[in-house]
DNA sequence: TGTACATCAGTGAACGCGCGTTCACTGATGTAC
DNA sequence: TGTACATCAGTGAACGCGCGTTCACTGATGTAC
């Protein structure tokens, strides 16, 4: 078999062991730290530097896992073919950041270095992801500028909701505002 | 004269000198806590507290500050009277998220409690002055999800360029590609 | 105008805390012969 | 197959740190008579 492997003698794969543990700590609310994780995931407060170089380094690899995720929960919602298909690509967008409110701050809310990195490299996977799905729905148009003013909106309506500066009780609620933003927006002609 | 009045012999206004204090340590990009405040009014540790119930009291005021400051920031910066002019406010936006991040991150990048806060307040109005810009450019539209949108979308532009998920190197380059993101969103017709 | 007193905005020392990081170490794993 | 040895992923104790918050206190301010 091919699983996982179980518990492995030198204690197995820790670096993947704490990553687990990092991200369920996340998805909890719990506060997070290095010495956090160690705990959690069984192991002592100095283990992880066998794994990562410091605290940042833990972050950056969680940070481009969680792009790596939002881009595939994206996908899966299904690649919109049309202007008012886009909507609901917002919705699953807005809606990864409701359900792991903690790793999108992570992802997005605080200063990371931008040097040579693998969330550089994760944010412009997405960043092109969408351009490609721009392009498909919009040939004539400026694909790029159309992908970033398109990831603006889903990511500003994401933070506003977070933050309860757009009220929302309900999922249902939040996904009704994300629809009404976009249809408001292509039913207004240029003046 | 009605001036502040000169450092008064029981320390003045030491609550005011706090929030000063305060800012200018987000402006010049120093951590943040309650006692490298106090240090930098000159006063104890503990002396804060007879101003703010605790940390979060003191940092709610700021974001509410910060939230007065922007609107009147983007009122100054000329409130649109045509579609086109709404580049211009959202540039305005984004101009104060890069000229003052760690205020905006501490504005928008964290959870705050919502209950009866003049944080609450102070984004409402921010909130209603963009939907009364929104309902005079387009009367026949839905003005609160416009306003929303609009909305969404600079504070989504301000937050990837923070993050450098957008790339920016220059103040034009940045005020470029907000116009690039308003003009291909209202060139694009619905299909 | 002068004195007695209550108020209240400050002080400074102390608390307990969890953090990131380092260090010398130990003991299991894997390899060479 | 068995033994000697290098490797390396862990341990646990310790470091120094700055933090938020509390406490009993002090001394200037303002008020009542």
């Amino acid at each position: 078999m091919s699983t996982p492997a179980k518990p492995a003698y030198h204690h197995g794969d820790l670096r993947a062991a704490l990553l687990t543990s990092a991200m369920a700590m996340l998805e909890s609310g719990e506060p997070f730290s290095l010495r956090a994780v160690a705990r959690r995931a069984g192991v002592s407060a100095a283990a992880p530097y066998r794994h990562f170089a410091d605290r940042e380094a833990l972050e950056s690899a969680l940070a481009a896992q969680g792009l790596r995720d939002l881009k595939a929960d994206l996908v899966a919602s299904g690649v919109p073919t049309q202007p008012s298909d886009l909507a609901e690509l917002a919705i699953a967008y807005v809606g990864f950041a409701l359900r792991r409110p903690a790793l999108f701050r992570l992802m997005f809310g605080q200063e990371c270095d931008p040097t040579n990195d693998q969330r550089v490299q994760a944010a412009a996977e997405l960043h092109e992801m969408l351009a490609v799905v721009m392009g498909g729905i919009f040939p004539d148009a400026d694909a790029e500028a159309l992908a970033a003013a398109g990831w603006a909106l889903a990511h500003g309506l994401a933070f506003l909701h977070l933050d309860g500066k757009l009220s929302a009780t309900s999922d249902e609620e939040v996904a009704a505002r994300v629809r009404g933003a976009f249809a408001a927006i292509l039913s207004v002609q240029p003046g």
